[in-house]
DNA sequence: CGGTATCGATACTAATCGTAGCGAAACCGC
DNA sequence: GCGGTTTCGCTACGATTAGTATCGATACCG
């Protein structure tokens, strides 16, 4: 059926791109708390009402934010091998931009005690890698989350134990554990 | 000299247990963003005031809470392999504990952006295991450091995503890669 | 009993989240 | 061009919170 009917009224300006753009920084620069919605309007040239129309709440916002960050995994491997270090690789690089461990650690928190902003973590954020890397890896879903767990879980404390990315010789060794794990 | 001259004036009330215990109840109740420095003191039965008289802000009163919650890590091993179960099975059991979790969480979030939060993190939390880990595993300090991310993170990542501690089997399997990978 | 430092209680400032209401603007079909 | 509809920017607002200031009461010491 009519796939792009277009509603009427005025459309909504296309600023989500610069709405994620002025998330990253805001957070980068002045940590998730701090960020306050008041601050990041401004540095995407909107206004706060703007964004509350389009995310429910600060949380939601933050994690689309990190949901456009991320993006497609890209696999394109011909082995497990390959494919487990372009995967740990990909997730090195994400969580080196700048903003995007303090935006994930303040999703975190947020999320406990507001189930419905986990629920939205959970399936916007995890689920697509969960689903991509089942097929591309065939493990089982739970050797699929617990992989998951290792590579973004090592990634984000370390950033958030000295606040700089992980060097390159520790991501090589992170990849060498997992392809021997999930031989 | 003089180990212990009591200071002049009306000493301080030991509840620091007190407080602890209840900054981990209201933590695991609310969250830490809801869990108010009002309610952790009331939940205390002592008032705020005096919680702002010990620590110097809720993150550094979370801190000293979960330095007093994990306390010194039990290492009897007679080998690598019994200390890195030991040192992993710690953490979960520490990290299952209701409140944990959001609690570091919350305070990783804090840290961003505020400097002396995080050296305290750091210098308070990691610091002595990274020590003990670095003689009782006989290991150069980055593996050491690596190591602690990987349990951590991992444990955290978990409980973060679903809300609930690592079931015993993917515990068993993160001892086993470890195992293995710092053989 | 005097000196000293802590305790409880109250009040306060400064931020912040999220909401409500308003007139102006943008786009559509006619 | 014109009415209909929806979004926009803007201002104002209520509720909640971190952290500070103050004051009388209290506990311990010599």
């Amino acid at each position: 059926m009519a796939p792009t009917t277009r509603p009427p009224g005025r459309p909504r300006s296309s600023v989500d791109a610069e709405v994620f753009a002025a998330t990253l920084r805001t957070v980068h620069q002045l940590g998730y708390t701090r960020a306050t919605v008041d601050r990041i309007a401004a540095a995407a040239g909107i206004a706060k009402t703007t964004i509350y129309r389009r995310w429910p709440s600060k949380g939601a916002l933050v994690t689309a934010c990190l949901v456009d960050t991320f993006g497609p995994l890209p696999l394109v491997g011909h082995t497990r091998e390959e494919d487990v270090a372009a995967a740990v690789r990909f997730g090195a690089r994400r969580i080196a931009e700048p903003g995007v461990a303090a935006a994930f650690a303040g999703v975190f928190t947020d999320a406990i005690g507001d189930p419905g902003l986990r629920e939205i973590l959970s399936t916007q954020l995890q689920d697509p890698y969960r689903q991509v890397l089942t097929e591309s890896l065939g493990l089982s879903e739970q050797r699929v989350l617990f992989f998951i767990d290792i590579v973004i879980g090592t990634l984000l404390h370390r950033m958030g134990m000295t606040g700089e990315p992980m060097v390159e010789s520790d991501v090589d060794a992170l990849i060498q554990m997992l392809q021997r794990e999930l031989r």
